[in-house]
DNA sequence: GGGCTTCACATTTTT
DNA sequence: TGTGAAGCCC
C-alpha cells in the first residue's frame, strides 16, 4: 500500500543541484552559491543561539524564538543545512507553517541557499496543503475519490443550512453560520461525530447536535468533498488504522520542522505526534535516526489565536511530549530599539505561565527615542492626530509604506480611512474581503468545479440559475429530489429531469441546455487548455454577459476581477491543480508599487515589521476587548496582553501608543478609561506626549505624570472622566495607578493646510485619477459616484476638494479623484 | 425576481 | 449609529 514509487528524491545528491541561480538576486544568489561550495559560510552569519538551533540536528528541538530574533532564518538555514550536509534529500524533509505566506517565504529563501534543488521539496508548505496531498493519495480509505473537492466556508454554511431545514428545524432559531463554527471548534480538537461530547451535542438544535453533524459528514462523502478540517482529521485516522500507511510516512520523513508551533491545535498536533513518533519497532529498523528529528519553533508570547482552537499548551508541554527535547531560546532582537523592546519586556512579564525570554539587543540606538504614549479627546482627534503625524514625518521623507497603524478591531479602521481619504494621505487596508470571495470570482469558480468534479452539487446549485435561467426555488427543490430519489448528482438528475416531462416547457428547456453545455464542458477539459476552457465557459453559459448588461456601478470591476481570474489561472498546470490553489491559497498579492500607509488588525501584522507604528485605541474595554475579559477570563485578558505584545514589537524605531477619552460604541457615546496595559509599561522607556506642537497648549511635557500623586487641570477633567467610566459597563478598574496616565483635552478643532499629495488609495484597491491642485473637472450640481460613500451630488467645489451631499452617507468633504462622474 | 423595509447585531481570522 | 441579511410586497 505505498504510495511513494511516483516521487523519490529529485537529486542524487542535495548539494549537486544545478549551479544556475534565479536572475535578479544576482548578489545574493552570489552568496548562495558560494555557501552550497562552503558549508560553513552560512553558519558563520548567525549567533551562537541561532547556529545550535540549526546544528542541532538529531531528536527534538523546541526553538523559542521571541519577536524578531531572527525565526525565520533558522528556519531556513537549518534547512539548507540538513541538505548540504547530506543528512537528507529534499523530499525527506517535512516542513509545515500556517499560512501560505510563510511557506512562500520559506520556499524563496530556502531557494537562495540550494538554488533549484528546492524544487525538490515537495512536503513543504502549510498543514491544510500537505493534508490535501496525503489525502488525495488515500482518499478511497475514507469513502471519497481522489478528485475531491474542498468547500469553503460560504458553502459550508449553505450545506449545513439544507440538512438544519431537513431536519425540520427552525433556521433561525438553529442559525447554520454558529453550528458550521460548533463543528470547526470541533474538529479543531480532532473530534468527530462519535467523539463530541454529551453537552455539546445536546445544546444545538433541540439536542440533534450530533446527528446533524453525522448527517454532514455524510454528505460531505455524498458529494465527494471535504472541509477544510477534513483535511487533517481524515489523514488522521487514516494514519490510525493503517499503520503500514504511517509506517511508510514514518520512513519517509526524516526531518519535521514546524513554524508558529504556538498556533497549532489539538488536531494538528495529533498528526504531528502521529508522523513524529515512530514507534519503536520502526525506528530500530534500518538506519533509521534514533528518536525523532522534529524541530518546532515558536513563541508562546505571540500565542494569540487561542479562540480560534489553537492551544498554547502545545509548546509549553512540549518537553514532557517529546523527553530529551533541546530548548533554545532565541533572544538577541534584530528588529527593535531597546526602548521598544524594553517596554514590550516588562509588559508581557504581567503574564504568567509563560516559557520565559527576555529579548535585548546590544545595537546602539542614536535617536535614543522613548516609547511615547498620546491622549487624544474621542477618535475622531485621534485620527486627525496621526493623520498630522505621519505627515510630519513623511515631510521628513519617512516612507508611508514604512508606517502601519494596527488596530484591536476593525471598525477602528474606519476614523483612519475617512481621515486619510479626506486629506488625501495614502492607505491601504491590509485583511478584509479577498480575491477569491467576491461574488463574481465564486460564480466562476463553481462553473469550474462542476466541470472538474460533476458529483459537487453546491457548486451546481451555486449557479444553475446564475445567470438567470427561469430555475427557481421550485425547479431547484425538483431537481434535489429527484438526486435524491436516484442517488445520484444534481447534474445527473437534471439530465434526467431534461428528458422527462415532469417539469413545465421553459424549465425544462433551459435545464436541457445546461446540461448539455456541461456535457459538452466536460470533454473539453481532455483535449482544452484550462484557461480556454475557463473562457468559453464564462462566454457559453452567459455569465459574462450577464455582467456585460448590468448596470450597476460595480459591474465593470467584476468584469475586471473574471478576467484577472482567467489570467491567474495561466500559472497552473491544470484546472484541477488550479482549483486547488483557490480553495487553499485565498489571498493574492496586493499593489506595493504604492508608497502608503498600512492599516490593519494586530491580528494580521503578526510577524510584520514596520520603521514606525502607531497603537490606537489603548482603551479598557477596547483594548483589552470587554469580550476577551468576559468570555476569557484571566487566560483571556493574558491572550489580550499578548496582543500588545505583539503590537508593540512591530516596532522599529518609533512607536506610539494613543487612547481617547471618548469612543463611540454601537452608536452611543461612551467614555473611556486608559488601558491597563498602559500601566504595565516601564516608566524608563516611555514618555507621555501630548502630541508635541500639534496639540499646543494643554498640560505640561509630563515624564512627572508616572510620579503618581498630581494632577493639572487637565488630569482633573481625566479623573472625573473616568470615575464616570466606571460606573458604566465599560471597564471596570480599582486602584489609584490610572491617575498615572496622561490626558488633554484638546477637543477644539486644529489642523487645516497640508502638503500636496500625488496619488491616492482606497483599500489597495483604486488608485486616484486625479493630482493634488489641479482644479476639479466637477461642479456644483453634478452628480457623482464614490467607492466608499456612493452616489452624491457636489454642493461645492474648493480646487480639487469637493463637497458632496451623498444619497446615504450624508455630507463629506473629498478629494475628486475618489469620485467618477455617476 | 427585484427593490424596498425592517430587524438584529456589532472582536480577532486562516485554511 | 450603521450595516447586512431576510422578509415582504408588487
Amino acid at each position: 500500500m505505498s504510495g511513494f514509487s511516483d516521487d523519490m528524491p529529485f537529486f542524487d545528491e542535495p548539494g549537486a543541484a544545478p549551479a544556475a541561480a534565479p536572475s535578479g538576486i544576482a548578489a545574493r544568489a552570489m552568496a548562495a552559491r558560494q555557501a552550497r561550495n562552503s558549508p560553513v559560510d552560512y553558519l558563520s552569519d548567525l549567533n551562537p543561539e541561532q547556529r545550535q538551533a540549526v546544528e542541532t540536528t538529531d531528536g527534538p528541538v523546541l526553538v523559542l524564538a521571541g519577536a524578531g530574533t531572527g525565526k525565520t532564518r533558522v528556519l531556513t538555514t537549518r534547512i539548507a543545512h540538513i541538505l548540504a550536509t547530506g543528512r537528507a534529500f529534499p523530499s525527506q524533509i517535512l516542513a509545515v507553517t500556517f499560512t501560505n505566506k510563510a511557506a512562500r517565504e520559506m520556499k524563496q529563501r530556502i531557494g537562495l541557499f540550494v538554488g533549484e534543488a528546492i524544487e525538490g521539496m515537495p512536503w513543504l508548505g502549510t498543514f491544510h496543503s500537505i493534508g490535501v496531498k496525503i489525502l488525495r493519495r488515500h482518499a478511497e480509505l475514507v469513502g471519497l475519490r481522489s478528485d475531491f473537492s474542498i468547500l469553503d466556508t460560504d458553502d459550508v454554511i449553505r450545506l449545513l443550512k439544507q440538512l438544519i431545514v431537513a431536519e425540520g428545524l427552525d433556521d433561525k432559531r438553529w442559525v447554520p453560520r454558529v453550528f458550521a463554527q460548533m463543528i470547526d471548534g470541533w474538529k479543531n480538537k480532532g473530534f468527530g461525530p462519535e467523539d463530541i461530547p454529551e453537552g455539546d451535542a445536546r445544546s444545538f438544535g433541540n439536542g440533534l447536535g450530533r446527528e446533524l453533524y453525522r448527517a454532514y459528514q455524510q454528505r460531505l462523502i455524498a458529494l465527494n468533498a471535504c472541509d477544510f478540517g477534513d483535511l487533517l482529521l481524515h489523514p488522521i485516522r487514516i494514519f490510525r488504522t493503517h499503520h503500514d500507511i504511517l509506517a511508510d510516512y514514518h520512513r519517509r520523513f526524516r526531518y519535521i520542522l514546524v513554524d508558529e508551533y504556538q498556533d497549532t491545535n489539538t488536531a494538528q498536533y495529533m498528526w504531528l505526534r502521529l508522523l513524529a513518533q515512530r514507534p519503536r519497532s520502526h525506528a530500530d529498523e534500518g538506519n533509521a535516526p534514533q528518536g525523532v528529528n522534529i524541530c518546532c519553533v515558536g513563541d508562546d508570547d505571540q500565542s494569540i489565536y487561542g479562540w480560534r482552537g489553537a492551544e498554547v499548551d502545545n509548546i509549553l508541554r512540549f518537553e514532557k511530549d517529546f523527553p530529551g527535547a533541546a530548548v533554545i531560546r532565541l533572544e538577541r532582537n534584530y528588529r527593535s530599539t531597546a526602548h521598544i523592546l524594553g517596554a514590550a519586556t516588562h509588559l508581557i512579564a504581567h503574564n504568567e505561565g509563560r516559557l520565559g525570554k527576555t529579548l535585548f539587543t546590544d545595537r546602539p540606538d542614536p535617536e535614543d527615542q522613548k516609547v511615547s504614549v498620546h491622549a487624544a479627546w474621542d477618535s475622531d482627534e485621534e485620527a486627525r492626530a496621526i493623520g498630522e503625524e505621519i505627515e510630519a514625518l513623511q515631510r521628513k521623507g519617512h516612507a508611508l509604506n514604512d508606517i502601519a497603524i494596527l488596530v484591536r478591531a476593525s471598525f477602528q479602521m474606519r476614523s483612519f480611512e475617512e481621515r486619510f481619504i479626506e486629506i488625501g494621505l495614502n492607505y491601504r487596508v491590509i485583511g478584509g474581503p479577498r480575491f477569491y470571495e467576491r461574488q463574481e470570482i465564486r460564480d466562476a469558480m463553481a462553473y469550474l468545479r462542476v466541470v472538474a468534479n460533476p458529483g459537487d452539487d453546491l457548486a451546481f446549485e451555486r449557479i444553475v440559475n446564475v445567470p438567470k435561467r427561469s430555475l427557481g426555488d421550485a425547479a431547484i427543490r425538483q431537481i434535489h429530489d429527484t438526486a435524491r430519489l436516484l442517488g445520484v448528482s444534481m447534474l445527473e438528475a437534471s439530465a434526467n429531469l431534461a428528458e422527462s416531462d415532469e417539469m413545465k416547457p421553459k424549465p425544462r428547456g433551459s435545464l436541457r441546455a445546461v446540461v448539455a453545455n456541461f456535457s459538452r464542458w466536460r470533454d473539453l477539459l481532455e483535449t482544452t487548455p484550462h484557461t480556454q476552457l475557463a473562457e468559453t465557459i464564462l462566454e457559453e453559459s452567459g455569465y459574462t454577459d450577464m455582467w456585460k448588461n448590468d448596470r450597476a456601478a460595480d459591474a465593470p470591476t467584476r468584469l475586471d476581477n473574471l478576467k484577472e481570474l482567467i489570467r491567474s489561472m495561466e500559472d497552473y498546470g491544470s484546472l484541477r491543480e488550479f482549483l486547488e490553489h483557490v480553495a487553499l491559497v485565498m489571498d493574492k498579492d496586493k499593489n506595493e508599487n504604492l508608497d502608503a500607509v498600512s492599516l490593519m488588525t494586530l491580528h494580521s501584522a503578526k510577524g510584520l515589521e514596520f520603521e514606525t507604528v502607531m497603537l490606537p485605541g489603548w482603551e479598557e474595554g477596547l483594548f483589552p476587548h470587554q469580550r476577551a475579559l468576559d468570555e476569557g477570563g484571566r487566560s483571556g485578558l493574558e491572550e489580550e496582553r499578548r496582543l500588545a505584545y505583539v503590537g508593540l514589537t512591530r516596532a522599529k524605531q518609533n512607536l506610539h501608543i494613543w487612547f481617547v477619552s471618548n469612543r463611540r460604541i454601537h452608536g452611543l457615546w461612551q467614555s473611556t478609561v486608559p488601558s491597563r496595559f498602559l500601566e504595565e509599561l516601564p516608566e524608563a522607556h516611555i514618555k507621555i506626549s501630548e502630541g508635541g506642537s500639534d496639540f499646543g497648549g494643554y498640560g505640561q511635557r509630563s515624564d512627572q505624570a508616572f510620579s503618581s500623586s498630581y494632577a493639572t487641570p487637565g488630569w482633573q477633567r481625566a479623573r472625573q472622566n473616568r470615575n464616570e467610566a466606571t460606573s458604566r459597563n465599560w471597564g471596570n478598574r480599582s486602584g489609584p495607578a490610572v491617575e498615572r496616565i496622561g490626558y488633554g483635552e484638546a477637543d477644539s478643532g486644529y489642523g487645516a493646510g497640508r502638503g500636496a499629495v500625488k496619488s491616492h488609495t482606497i483599500e489597495g484597491e483604486v488608485v486616484a485619477k486625479s493630482v493634488a491642485d489641479t482644479p476639479s473637472a466637477f461642479k456644483v450640481g453634478d452628480r457623482v459616484f464614490h467607492m466608499k460613500f456612493g452616489n452624491g451630488n457636489v454642493a461645492s467645489v474648493d480646487g480639487n476638494k469637493l463637497t458632496i451631499n451623498f444619497d446615504r452617507a450624508g455630507q463629506k468633504r473629498v478629494l475628486d479623484g475618489f469620485v467618477t462622474a455617476a
